[in-house]
DNA sequence: AGGATTGTTCAAGTATTATCGAACCATGGC
DNA sequence: GCCATGGTTCGATAATACTTGAACAATCCT
């Protein structure tokens, strides 16, 4: 019932760009995309700017990053693979995350 | 004595992104930077999507816009004259407000 | 099965943001 | 000078968002 397991994530047609932008507005939460550009990480692999973060608090980073559409949260063995939803964004909202992402 | 006819704006150089991203992400605000990418509005003439917003809640729109550095609020008149600050944007972040005015 | 590992969810406290009336300020025109 | 116009600031309240420990859930491994 309602296993966690699973996760809900919106489909793309009503991913809000407001929703998006407010996702990519905290540093922290920013950082995170910028290390999933690079390709999926664990939840342990990522995040690493700030090693101190307690697993709740970064719960809570891609819960928010996930309801925006902005990321995938994949069951994996014990663990979970997080991913940018980079085509599907740059589908949705063409140059985005791209001119995000390029900004130092 | 620190007039408030001309109202401080932060040097592009200083301008974060994050705080750029955060200013778009209200509807309302992003609504306002679609109306000024037409070219520069006085705060009457902007924000007519909603008629019925208090000038004191619109003004503090305008604020957020214009400490994030995404606007330009300078005294004409006995009124002002609000600009997008498009030029130094695009130059700081290239791409970024084209693709947010793009989208849909 | 039991324990270790990896996260999620809940709840509570804190902090930041939004909203809007009222008071105030500057300018233009009479 | 005086008044109307256009907008900012202040102050109070409401609404959101952030942070974190503790409890819980799912999976792997032996």
């Amino acid at each position: 019932m309602a296993s966690v397991t699973s996760l809900p994530h919106p489909e793309m047609s009503e991913v809000r760009l407001t929703d998006v932008l407010f996702a990519l507005s905290d540093p922290a939460r920013l950082e995170i995309v910028r290390e999933l550009a690079g390709g999926p990480l664990s939840m342990a692999e990522c995040g690493t700017f700030n090693p101190a973060l307690p697993k709740s608090t970064k719960s809570h980073l891609f819960k928010v990053l996930r309801e925006a559409g902005v990321v995938r949260n994949e069951p994996q063995g014990r663990g979970r693979v997080l991913h940018l939803r980079r085509d599907e964004l740059d589908r949705a909202f063409p140059g985005l995350l791209d001119s995000v992402l390029a900004a130092e």
